[in-house]
DNA sequence: TTGAAAGCGTTACCAT
DNA sequence: ATGGTAACGCTTTCAA
């Protein structure tokens, strides 16, 4: 065993353990902070470790312990990464992040879903966003024994307990019977062709919900980053026959595109029509009106997804979903309430 | 040396070799491709960790070859990973996960400038976005032999040919020629109070080229994220007495609060006042107008970046800095060139 | 062409 | 309280 430290090469705990003048595993148990050492050597070892500039060696560490202190967040694949349009994936980053931080992990991003990422396998686990409804990589990160945590149910897994979801059902219902409360007596839904479950649950909620208060439904569709196509969609709809006084938009972009529409036809927001969105972004609140939305709070459902995997990383058992509660946020687009509701 | 495979556990690269009857280096040849090994072998290998379910362990192989295919993508520190909340940025990250992904390596988002970040001590080298001028981070990441590159010059190291950088200078003299060219006579440029190498070095630019020009100059200063402030300060510039016909905003915010203050004033836009902006950005596209900049193309600098990276993780020699040509995007709130010029 | 064995740097166990 | 040493899973050299 070589234990001279040519100069050139990083120190390892071996240089260390020899400019301390004690073992191998001394020095590691010092670096470490275990109280296995006496306080007066773990000084030395730490000084020592100090002066050579010496740095734990994680890929060894992890090969050692079997775990890389990384883990990998998985975004959506339409196409790779550039779903971090969409104000909503960008702050699921950021919780992310700064949650991986604080438990002193890494972060990898891992984009598209292929076959052999480097980040997927060096990963401790990853979390999943809007888990495809049939993915391979998904189920095969799960049979491989690769902790998955996801942001919204996997419609591959219903009721697992490894997942942070919100309620949409509920979510969509408070925001239609906000509408509702401030004098909306036909709504529109402006929905996506994606057969993404975020959609199809939504349009779902509506239909529920408009059969029990007796409304009739009308579903539009304008793809996710279409605002254009919202806008004309919308447009025709104004000037039909049987014109909505409300509308609810599933995209930032269709909320967007439905208010551009509006304007163009020279209706008033919100006294001629109220406009909602059920997820928030910089247009709805820079918009003129600002636009009410329901806000999903992506960051704190990412900072609870990396809580929850680092539990499932340790071993620990299942404590059921995790539910974040949004907020409705109200703004200008939207009526006020009356008192008597 | 146990050869034993329990189930259970994952499989390794012996259990390969025994399920294909060959050495443990026989199959780590096999299964990586190396011309060692026979075409029948390779297959019987091939097969067996097919059958086996078997992926190889990164970690391990880490260990081994000194490199863990992982790089790490530092943002700047501006209290976080928030930054993420400029466009400019998510473009990069964008750019940097395409190029990563091309390259067979995993991404990892290095937030806040830290002490002890696991991503940084398992990536095989750093990109380190617009460097601070004096941060101890990136030094010691340099000290200890880390492979960086650098998007924008680092301030602390001049000339230094691992960079991806843009023209400031030129970038910003094309804007304000472009300005001109179409009348403006009195620009203005609104800058930031932060002292970042980018406002500093437009601010110069602006100075000289209006020197030059023989210019009256004028900078305002509103935080970079400030739009309000940049509508006040701008109000306050536009009914002031000389106000400008042009306005050359270094944020996406200050353009927008630009924007906002001139309507506010009833100054239409472009007839009574130019704006152009020096970075792109969702609410310059969608303004009314859309407002006139320069895009420095963050996707492409990232991949840039990417590319420099690998080169300098397989010790090549250095190019000289990658200088990448931004793209001045005409829109409506600039009015069209005359012929003459 | 293949097998055997020596590390890579660390942690964890068994002695002392 | 500390030292010695065997793994961890892989790649790569040295023999055969």
């Amino acid at each position: 065993m070589r234990v001279t430290s040519e100069d050139g090469r990083k120190p390892t705990i071996i240089d260390v353990a020899r400019e301390a003048s004690v073992s191998q595993g001394t020095a590691s148990d010092a670096l470490r902070g275990s109280d296995r050492v006496t306080e007066e050597t773990r000084k030395r070892v730490k000084r020592a470790a100090e002066n050579l500039g010496y740095r734990v060696n994680r890929v060894a560490q992890g090969l050692r312990t079997g775990q890389s202190g990384l883990i990998a967040l998985m975004l959506p694949s339409a196409g790779g990464v550039e779903m971090l349009a969409h104000e909503y994936y960008v702050s699921a980053l950021i919780g992310a992040s700064r949650a991986a931080v604080a438990g002193d992990l890494g972060l990898v991003l891992l984009p598209e879903i292929d076959g052999d990422s480097t980040g997927a396998e060096l990963a401790d686990g990853v979390i999943v966003i809007d888990p495809p409804r049939r993915d391979p990589s998904v189920k095969r990160l799960r049979k491989e024994g690769t902790p998955v945590v996801t942001i919204g149910a996997d419609p591959s897994l219903p009721g697992d307990p490894w997942a942070v979801i919100a309620d949409n059902e509920e979510n969509c219902r408070s925001v239609l019977d906000r509408l509702r409360a401030s004098g909306a007596r036909r709504i529109v839904l402006i929905s996506s062709d994606e057969p993404w479950g975020w959609f199809l649950g939504n349009e779902a909620a509506y239909r529920s919900w408009a059969n029990e208060v007796e409304m009739v439904t009308t579903v539009l569709s304008a793809g996710p980053g279409d605002r254009d196509g919202a806008r004309a969609a919308t447009a025709d709809l104004l000037t039909g026959e049987d014109p909505p006084d409300a509308l609810l938009a599933l995209t930032v972009d269709s909320a967007i595109g439905a208010l551009e529409a509006a304007q163009d036809e020279g209706i008033e927001v919100p006294e001629g029509l109220q406009i909602a969105g059920l997820v928030d972004g910089a247009p709805l609140r820079d918009g003129d009106p600002a636009i009410t939305c329901f806000d999903l709070d992506p960051v704190a459902q990412a900072e609870a997804a990396v809580k929850l995997l680092m539990a499932r990383i340790r071993g620990e058992e299942p404590s059921g979903p995790v539910v974040i509660d949004g907020r409705l946020i109200e703004r200008e687009s939207t009526r006020p309430v009356r008192d008597g509701g």
